[in-house]
RNA sequence: GGUCCGUUGGUCAAUCGGUUAAGACGCUUCCCUUUCACGGAAGAAUGAGGGGUUCGAUUCCCCUACGGACUACCA
């Protein structure tokens, strides 16, 4: 088994990419790198009444922020196999219909809508499965049941017509899954599935079996609801001749709703309490907006790591996984059979962890954002140090201004809880002589702010336990915060005395 | 309904016939701390059910139950 590693995936412009999508596009992506592959992307267009403007761009830019970065492909400049969009590819598919025309695989049929309809529903009458199988095509009208000058007068008359596969009546086709081991379907479940549409593009089935062949895909790591249609493209590749280079396939467990019940999908939106979407999403059929993870302060690489660990894991205890580490721990034998559940709680937690590891100078990027959007003027020093003091206690990026709001604008109203529990008679009297003492400083820092704060203390005869608290909300209106005396340090001594001073005041019991 | 796939704590999960059945998230308690976090310690919580095979089953087989996917001229 030398065959140089190929993978590809091959998203449906149909909608946003939902991060089962990304998830699949993830673990080809590490499977390639893993064995020092290539991974593409190729764009499945074949069905125009689905096609959503914006969508293939959006899909691009999801996996490049993601940190999915394809060798050859729709958005990474293309390749050797261009095109790689299958609209685009449309003229090749046909000499493959007819190969299998020609073999007696495949066979013209011209039932119309109705007549399927009508097919359908007499069989299901009478309690039988109802799909255009080894019995059921001797009673449509295909090149099957119709006479030879019939069938060729209708294709030249220009009739519609589609290109079924024949499948064998009863026969075990048996597969190879990485993951699942081996599957056996027999083709009496089966049904001569389309392979070329009255419009002339080919169905996923053969489109996809065509242009795996030819871009030389070795693996196919896709999602389990192609697991039942896996035995079709087996047979495919056999009767095209190319079982010798036949794919192998790994079908991926899929992601499911925190809720209980069914497979994620793009139109849980924003339903669910969480992104499903790893970008922002406008619809632009309805207009709605779902929120993404980029949007909503994820770190591209917590997503890669969270989405990594849901459904495979490296068999270690070590969770943190950079990129690097991730390519080289990825197995295919290590990706878990049943569907995953996401669970919010964990994946804010990977946030948490990367947020805490990522510099003060790359958090202050996102918080100058905030802070210019409320027309606030800081230099990016005193934001960086805003993030430094406080970043340990945020889980998403956009916390930093929820939470930090204080270090750039004055508190107008004080946590009561504290007010109420500690603000008494003696405490205008300890403010006054903290501003006083703070007043006739040269220097002002942590340090002497804090000899100050305590020699007000003592004069009033108020311990620290009964006040420090008070002067926290004094500073910075809340609770809970970083190290008084430093936060202090960094509001400076301007600061610090005209926020003192409107506590004086403004508190009252 | 049919076919296929799956089933270890609430969630993600390790174990590839012999373990006190890891670890993480979440939860509870305690410690640290002016506070909020962080960090540290401890705790509650798991093999769907029933049959086999075996000296021994979470692990292998069968049945049942449950969950999921598929069942389009959609992918």
């Amino acid at each position: 088994m030398d065959r140089r590693v190929r993978v590809r995936f091959a998203p449906s412009p149909t909608g946003a990419l939902h991060i089962g999508g990304v998830r699949t596009a993830l673990y080809n992506y590490l499977f390639a790198k893993k064995h020092g592959g290539d991974f593409l992307i190729r764009i499945e267009d074949t069905d125009q009444t689905r096609y959503v403007p914006g969508a293939e761009n959006y899909i691009i830019e999801a996996l490049k922020w993601v940190g999915i970065i394809a060798d050859e492909g729709i958005g990474f400049g293309d390749g050797p196999h261009a095109p790689y969009r299958q609209s685009e590819r449309k003229p090749m598919y046909l000499q493959y219909v007819m190969q299998l025309v020609d073999a007696g695989y495949a066979y013209y049929a011209f039932d119309t809508a109705e007549d399927l309809d009508a097919m359908r529903e007499r069989l299901k009458a009478s309690n039988v499965d109802s799909k255009y199988d080894a019995i059921t095509r001797m009673a449509m009208k295909n090149s099957l049941t119709l006479p030879e000058d019939e069938v060729k007068r209708r294709l030249e008359a220009g009739e519609p017509y589609v290109v079924r596969i024949k499948l064998p009546k009863k026969e075990d086709v048996k597969f190879h899954d990485e993951i699942r081991g081996w599957v056996n379907i027999n083709t009496a479940q089966m049904d001569d599935k389309v392979l070329f549409k009255s419009d002339g593009m080919p169905t996923y089935h053969l489109a996809n079996v065509v242009d795996d062949y030819l871009m030389n895909i070795s693996h196919v790591i896709r999602g389990e609801e192609w697991l039942p249609s896996a035995p079709l493209h087996v047979l495919l590749y056999r009767y095209l001749g190319w079982e010798d280079v036949m794919p192998k396939f790994a079908h991926l467990p899929l992601l499911l709703k925190p809720e209980g019940n069914g497979k994620l999908s793009k139109r849980d939106g924003d339903r669910l309490g969480f992104p499903v979407f790893p970008l922002e999403w406008k619809d632009p059929a309805t207009g709605e907006v779902s929120s993404g993870y980029r949007e909503s302060g994820y770190l591209p690489e917590a997503v890669m790591n969270l989405l990594a660990f849901l459904g495979w894991n490296p068999g270690t205890t070590q969770e943190i996984f950079s990129r690097e580490e991730l390519v080289e721990a990825f197995t295919l034998d290590r990706v878990s059979k049943s569907g995953a559940k996401f669970d919010q709680n964990k994946a804010k937690w990977f946030n948490q962890q990367y947020v805490r590891h990522t510099p003060d100078k790359v958090l202050a990027e996102s918080l100058k954002k905030d802070v210019l959007a409320h027309n606030l003027n800081y230099s990016e020093e005193y934001i960086t140090k805003v993030c430094g003091l406080i970043k340990e206690k945020i889980s998403f990026i956009k916390e930093l201004w929820e939470i930090g709001s204080y270090f750039f604008v004055a508190p107008t109203q004080y946590d009561e809880a504290v007010i109420t529990k500690r603000w008494n008679d003696k405490s205008p009297l300890v403010l006054q002589d903290l501003i006083q003492l703070v007043r006739g400083n040269q220097a002002f820092d942590a340090a002497s702010f804090e000899v100050n704060y305590n020699e007000a203390l003592s004069k009033n005869g108020v311990s620290n336990k009964e006040f420090l608290q008070l002067l926290r909300v004094c500073l910075s209106g809340v609770a809970g915060g970083p190290p008084i005396f430093e936060m202090a340090q960094l509001f400076g001594k301007e600061v610090t005395l005209e926020r003192l001073q409107h506590a004086l005041s403004n508190i009252k019991k």
